[in-house]
DNA sequence: TTAAACTTTCAAAACTTTTTGAAAATAAAA
DNA sequence: TTTTATTTTCAAAAAGTTTTGAAAGTTTAA
């Protein structure tokens, strides 16, 4: 297997991956490829190499940008714009898991907030409907409290304590 | 608001939810139908509760005992099915955490052992796409590790040590 | 200015996924 | 058996999402 075709088997696969993440194919693709390339990347080489129309490299990599997982560059003397996606591994997971607390954490918390004050009778269905809903708060409020400590910490502190637990 | 109403919300909002985690909305719903519900419920009832059809809920309420999320329960003296979801909601996460690892990071892995194989020439390009994918491949195997520790561990192990890390 | 280079937008087309509902299959009762 | 209750399947329809490409907009250079 040569380069092209590896790189090509990777892209793929990331773009199916994200695809069960809510991301979109394109946009994954697009990661893969500003992360696989050493140099930043015009919007004409990402079309040609992913084979993609021009709206949808742009919109796609506009959302990148929106992520923070990818970056503009001006070249002196270019017209064009370059783009290059944020290399350091951790860096882009802290993106990512802020971006999804924004999304789906914050809005499932307040659908639970709100649902808290409601006012059930003392039925069964009522006392289950607590009983859930106040488990699935505390679970998740952990993990949105592991994210927050993850924003805030600097080095790979995740990731090395991963390490430790995994062995 | 009323149970009926607080329900709904949450019904919807944790469809919500699972369509941004690659779980589609019906199924979602069911299990949040089941999940809320103190006692278990046959076909018709989901059925006229999420105001879907019957190859619908068939359909979803079957992927979700693959999951295994749900179960079928037989009541004496009944044709009619029963379902009902676990409710211990470690266990729920650890099966979730199962089924995706198995359709997500065991392809991903796979691929990534597969390129590690390439004959790349030591261009820049070359030496970022090594260096790119074993990166990625040292984080998902520490997820994976976690999965497979987590799927070992029986007492609410991992929500225990979430709880100490965050304070 | 005007022209050229480039980026952005967005309506329509293509594609994908989900849902429906009726027919087929299965299982239990009469 | 035959009938009735129930579950399963699956082709077609509906809904949702992504992609295209051409036109409009913007920026820079001449």
């Amino acid at each position: 297997m040569d380069l092209q075709e590896a790189k090509y088997k990777f892209i793929q696969e990331w773009g199916v991956l994200g695809s069960s993440w809510g991301i979109n194919r394109a946009m994954a693709q697009i990661h893969a490829c500003l992360l696989l390339s050493p140099d930043s990347k015009t919007t004409d080489e990402v079309m040609e190499e992913l084979k993609i129309s021009r709206g949808n490299a742009n919109m796609n990599m506009r959302a990148l940008i929106d992520w923070g997982l990818v970056f503009k560059e001006f070249k002196p003397g270019e017209r064009k714009e370059y783009f290059y996606a944020e290399k350091d591994l951790w860096t882009v997971m802290k993106q990512i898991a802020k971006e999804r607390r924004k999304r789906e954490i914050v809005p499932i918390r307040d659908v639970l907030a709100e649902v808290s004050e409601a006012d059930l009778d003392n039925t069964a269905e009522g006392k289950e409907f607590k009983k859930v809903t106040k488990d699935i708060d505390s679970i998740i409020s952990k993990f949105d409290g592991l994210i927050e400590m993850a924003s805030k910490s600097d080095q790979n502190w995740f990731l090395k304590m991963l390490s430790k637990l995994v062995k």
